[in-house]
DNA sequence: ATCAGGATTGGCT
DNA sequence: GCCAATCCTGATT
């Protein structure tokens, strides 16, 4: 079942919470490929680590429209991220994808990662937007009407993510220098996909 | 016009 | 654990 728009229209940290578990799906013509995010983390208002927290901009401009649309960006100059716009309009605030368990489409995440092991091959932001095949063209698309989708965790029958019954770990985030302190980062605990402890 | 630095990853010590 | 890769954004001159 794809997420509707009142579900990102939340409390973002709620959001965070609840998107563990969900299938985050990628359909092109390459192929589908799909995987349960285990691992994300909530950027808000008045947040200094937050790309909104200057104002608009060229770039960040997809995190002040609506909600449930992809705001993603380049890292580094080689690495791509993807976030979740939440909260109501004009907030400025989104989750940050940061890790997958594989579930559908692993040959097809594994050719365009070029290696096999399953655990390495969307543990980290960047990863996961290369084993998925998602792009810069894909910033505003929307998560409940286009080809990057977010679908319920009970979507696949039969089938669910490590961990998703068990504990929620809640930590400071990972890799920023302003408001390094702030707990904002959430993963599933006995989830193996995570991107580190 | 210029420039520092980044929500990362992978390889090497 | 340390560090290079790589390039665009945003802040400053």
């Amino acid at each position: 079942m794809i997420l509707p728009p009142a579900f990102y229209e939340r409390d973002t940290v709620t959001v965070a919470k609840d998107l563990l578990g969900c299938l985050l799906v990628h359909r092109e013509e390459t192929g589908t490929t799909m995987g349960w995010i285990v691992e994300d983390e909530a950027y808000l208002r008045g947040d200094p680590a937050a790309h909104s927290f200057r104002g608009e901009t060229k770039r960040n401009s997809v995190m002040f429209g609506p909600a449930g649309h992809a705001y993603i960006y380049r890292i580094y100059g080689l690495h791509t991220c993807v976030n979740v716009v939440t909260g109501p309009e004009g907030a400025g605030e989104a989750v940050l994808i940061r890790a997958l368990e594989p579930a559908i489409g692993i040959d097809l995440m594994q050719e365009r990662r070029v290696m096999n092991d399953p655990v390495s091959l969307a543990s980290g932001p960047g990863k996961l937007t290369q084993s998925l095949g998602i792009t810069m063209d894909l910033n505003g698309t929307s998560l409940y009407d286009g080809p990057l989708q977010v679908w319920s965790p009970d979507s696949l029958p039969g089938r669910r993510p490590e961990g998703l019954d068990g504990e929620i770990v809640r930590t400071t985030r990972i890799g920023i220098t302003k408001a390094a302190d702030l707990p904002l980062r959430f993963y599933l605990k006995a989830n193996r996909y995570v991107s580190r402890r």
